[in-house]
DNA sequence: CCTACCGATCGGTAGG
DNA sequence: CCTACCGATCGGTAGG
């Protein structure tokens, strides 16, 4: 089999989902041209588009990609035995050190799902609901009174804005700080749990404010 | 003076900018045209360029009036002479409503910072600088053991983490539901910090994994 | 797999 | 001469 520069059609789609990956993170996904994709993985623009069909393709391969590895992680973790609290934390230190070790694609899933067509951007928000649904149902598990006061799913959209947020401003180097932070935030999480309260609802108003025109 | 059709230069102004940062939290900086920003202020696009430069001056007012004001309250907290815990879920209700009334802006902020040049971005950030040292300054005083573990920027940010993200996820509808949620973050953070623990240090290596090449 | 291109649209500006 | 614009089109570059 061949090796080297002369890398099988496969390994070279990875290694281009890679670079184009960095690049939709650093530059967003209208900004990065497919000349600068083609660039960075050292390929004539024509040699890239044998490899994928077009830009939008890298897009959704990007996405779905890490969004079924952080499934298929959640599935392991499930299949583990553990105690609520104790897998909730291992939830979460799992999904750091994916998001660390693969932090351009996990920016391109937050940041450019929005440039999803529909029936992509379905299928991948789906996947993620499951994921969210593992972590609430455990949060609620570990803490009835959270579920109880319809909290399992918003505090865990908190939960993942503090593991996002992460990748957003700590120092690219040193993957271990990464790991270090997921006890701190497993800490913070856990420990708060206990003190949360059922927020006041709202009066049941007739209607939301007027909506903003759309353009 | 005259109102109606025929508004202020400043009052038209203010106009462009809503519209502009609606347009780059939808579709991304570069994923929107100056034509697009001129039909959704009813501009032709001449007309857009007497009010901005050009569309990086749109950018660059965008994000930085909108940090500008996340500091001006910050400001106005500080001057309340409330107790650390106090002051901390102030800022917390503060943030929350600004980010709710401003969510465009706040989304522009916290997305297209990468495509500042240099001497803005430097600014811009300083300024975020001065928001997180405040934040992470209380913290630091309401709970000293976390301040001595070097967790009180860290803490900040993951609590940053937890509002911004509320922003990416909520349904648009209903700014209460936000006011509704900032008691849920403040309760999850102050009743987590007392249980926060000083991260395992790494072994001090002697240089980190090398740098990726950046583009 | 490269050179050479296309239809269209980009950000920005001309004349009037 | 100023302002506040318009219809039309500039030079370059995008995705393909």
């Amino acid at each position: 089999m061949s090796r080297g520069r002369a890398a099988g059609y496969e390994e070279q789609r990875e290694q281009i989902l890679l670079h184009a990956a960095r690049l939709f993170a650093q530059h967003g996904y209208p900004g990065t041209s497919m000349n600068e994709v083609a660039q960075a993985c050292g390929l004539s623009k024509p040699s890239l588009y044998h490899y994928f069909r077009d830009k939008y393709d890298l897009l959704v391969h990007i996405a779905e990609s890490h969004i079924v590895r952080l499934r298929t992680l959640v599935d392991e973790v499930m299949h583990e035995q553990l105690a609520p609290e104790a897998r909730l934390r291992e939830l979460i230190h799992r999904f750091v050190r994916e998001y660390a070790q693969a932090r351009y694609a996990h920016r391109v899933l937050t940041e450019d799902v929005k440039f999803l067509r529909p029936e992509d951007a379905e299928r991948i928000l789906g996947t993620e609901r499951a994921v969210v649904a593992a972590f609430a149902g455990t949060i609620a598990e570990q803490w009835p009174h959270v579920g109880k006061a319809q909290l399992a799913k918003p505090t865990t959209m908190l939960l993942f804005g503090m593991i996002n947020w992460m990748f957003t401003w700590f120092r690219p180097e040193g993957e271990l700080d990464y790991e270090a932070m997921a006890p701190v935030v497993a800490d913070l999480f856990c420990g708060g749990a206990p003190a949360l309260k059922a927020p006041a609802r709202k009066t049941p108003r007739r209607r939301a404010a007027k909506a903003q025109g759309s353009g």
